[in-house]
Order: structure tokens, then C-alpha cells, then sequence
DNA sequence: CAGGATTGTTGAACTTGTTCAATTTTTTCC
DNA sequence: GGAAAAAATTGAACAAGTTCAACAATCCTG
């Protein structure tokens, strides 16, 4: 059952019961995307949120240089959402990329708003989702404030090793925002201590 | 009345009547804060929320290197939280200081929980804010990645003015996550041009 | 209004991270 | 399995930002 892992993971966040959780379950619709598709662009508008149940996204911007700035990566268990387009139908800055074959349960924006109508106790579950997630970024900020490339790149590793074992330096060197280059010249200087 | 910019807050966020609005805005009491006094310390538990009135504050965090980290200004129409700390109970990483002789609307945490309970409708106003500030923090994340220190400081004056004219800019240049001696370089090379 | 404290400015040397280009290594896919 | 593409490595020159120290300007506060 892919839906499994998303009642795990509302669970964690309030205490609703069963029946609750699976009618909110009901909302969601499996959806399979192939490496390297992308479920987002920039310039559209966000229609839906994801949850990951399989395999692993990433979440980035192309800036006006023309870098690829990843804001995050979200593999099973993680939250696919542009909260700016979802929240104000605008067109996104982002793109949603499969970056391995995936699988995502996906909530249409229509059914969301069905769902707090009918369910107003969700309400509490996106709050304490969403203030979770604002105070995730708000340390990851001072992080890129107060350390330097390496330590936020050993940071990255200590953090999610399930993640940085998946992806390709690049990728990290986006997260960390710093070019692949300098990445790589940090890894060498550490190998040699 | 200083609860009118409450008022208008929450208004901007949901469309409640204004009885429930007037209940909402029952559970703050207006607390006086000195220029250079602190509301919130490190190492504390964060047991209420704020919301500026008048004055101005800023919120910082002292990294391991003794640099003051300043995470955002709050202003009038401007929340006081520590996200992390007030949901958990668990020690701030944050001190909130008065820059300037201020006024708070204060909400304590056990009030709010009964608030919570009481008008269950007020899960949805702090879903959105909560929603809002996330958006806000990821593409402050993202401006820190792409411009320059010079981009950024551009972009401050330009989105706070009313902040910007009242701070040093030492608090400026902790904003921005730069020496205090580079911003003013930058302002010296910009006034050339 | 005097004087101590904080804030802002400037310069020189330094560190961190970028850019560009060339080469090697790894992955992908027919 | 082999060719093409993508990813990783390395070096040299450069740009962005820091550090430290010295001095000037401003702002409290008694």
C-alpha cells in the first residue's frame, strides 16, 4: 500500500483517527513520473501538492544567470508543494524534476479546498505541517549565514545520507550554493586529512 | 486602539466576522518593551507570541563565532515568534531585542492552545500565515544563493524602506549576512557610479 | 556641552569561492 | 559492449567577501 507512508506521516503531525486519516487519504491519487520528468515547470501554475512514496525529486530554480538553484530534495516520505503558486494560483519560478523512475500521491488544489470544507480539523494538520517546515528554513538560513561551504556540505551528508548516496554532486553543489567545481576541490582537501 | 492593527492583520488573511475577529484579538494583552530590552533570550522557552504595535525589534541569534546572526526585523504589523521554540518548548536559539522603545500585542502559549480549542476556525488563520512566511523564507533562501551582497542590500532598501531609514547599519549588514565593513564598501562604490 | 561609547569608513593582506578550459571518469542507452 | 553524453577533477587567474587595525563621525547621557 503506497498509501501507508502519508498516514505515517500524518500521524506524526496530529493525532486524528483512522477514519479521519483515511478519508483524507481518499483525496489522493497515486501518479508514476519517469526519470527526469519534470511534474512542475516555471511559468505554470501549481495545481496540486505531492507527497513522494517512491523515488526522489528535486525542486530548483534557473536564476538569471542561468544556474540551476535547488531549494530542495524531496524523496519518499517528503512534500512536493510550491506553497507561493498553490497558495495564489500565480505562475511558479519553480520546477519539480524526478531525478529517479517515482511515484507521487498527488491532492488537486479543487479537492484541497473540498477537503478543509468537509474536514475543517485539516486545517490543523497544514498548519502544524507548514510551521514545521518555516522553522526548517529559517535554521537552514542561518545555516548558509554562519557556515562555510564544507561545513554545510558535511551538514548535508550527516543529515540526509539517504539522499546524498542518490544523487549526483551537482545536484549537492546546488542545494549547497556553490558550483559543482568548488565541491568537488572541497572533497579532494578533505580526503587529504 | 492599538488592537486596530491586529485587526487589520488578520483581516488581510481570512475572512472572519468581526465578532470572531473581536474574540481573536481578546486573548493578546499589550506589553511595553524599552529600547535595548530583550523579550526573548537564548536558551529560554519561547511561551508566547508576539505582534509589533509600535517600536521596532530585532530578531538574532549569536552563532559559534560570536557574530550576530540577524534572522528578520519585526516592525509595526510585524509577528514576534520563534516558530521552533514556541511549538516545541524547547530553548531558543533566538534573542528579540527593541530597537527602539516598542509596543507588543502578546498571546501566551497556554491562551493559545485554549484559542485553539475555543474557535477551532483560527487553525485556518495561522495555516495561512504560517503558509505565507514559509513562501517568504524559501525565496529569501533563494536571493541569498543568487545575488550579491549588493543585490541584497538594493532589495532591502527597496522592500524596506520604512525599516531600512530606522536601523544601523550594522543591523543592515547582520541582515544581509555580511561584515558591517563590507557593506560599507559596497555603499561607497555604489555612491560613485 | 563634554566625553565615553557606539557606529561608520578606509586600506592592506588574506580567505573563500568562481570562472573557464582541459582532461579523466562514470553513466547511459542502443 | 561500445559510443556518446554527463559528471567529476584539476589548475590558473580572478572576484567577492573577511579580518584587523586605525581613524573619523555620530549619538547618547550625565
Amino acid at each position: 500500500m503506497s498509501y501507508q507512508l502519508l498516514k505515517e506521516n500524518i500521524r506524526r503531525n496530529v493525532n486524528f483517527s483512522d477514519m479521519q486519516i483515511d478519508e483524507i487519504c481518499s483525496f489522493f491519487n497515486t501518479k508514476t513520473v519517469k526519470k527526469g520528468e519534470y511534474l512542475l515547470t516555471q511559468g505554470s501554475i501549481c495545481k496540486f501538492e505531492g507527497f513522494v512514496t517512491k523515488g526522489c525529486f528535486r525542486i530548483f530554480i534557473i536564476d538569471t544567470k542561468g544556474n540551476e538553484n535547488i531549494l530542495y530534495f524531496a524523496a519518499e516520505d517528503w512534500w512536493l508543494i510550491d506553497t507561493d503558486s498553490f497558495m495564489n494560483q500565480t505562475p511558479s519560478d519553480l520546477y519539480f524534476q524526478a531525478l529517479e523512475d517515482s511515484e507521487v500521491l498527488i491532492i488537486q488544489k479543487a479537492d484541497k479546498e473540498r477537503l478543509y470544507d468537509q474536514l475543517p480539523l485539516v486545517e490543523k494538520l497544514f498548519r502544524i505541517m507548514s510551521q514545521k517546515a518555516l522553522a526548517a528554513w529559517q535554521k537552514r538560513l542561518i545555516r548558509n549565514h554562519c557556515l562555510t561551504a564544507k561545513e554545510r556540505y558535511q551538514y548535508f551528508l550527516n543529515t540526509y545520507p539517504n539522499i546524498a548516496s542518490r544523487i549526483t554532486d551537482r545536484q549537492i553543489a546546488g542545494y549547497l550554493g556553490i558550483t559543482h567545481e568548488f565541491l568537488s576541490k572541497i572533497k579532494s582537501k578533505s580526503l587529504k586529512n
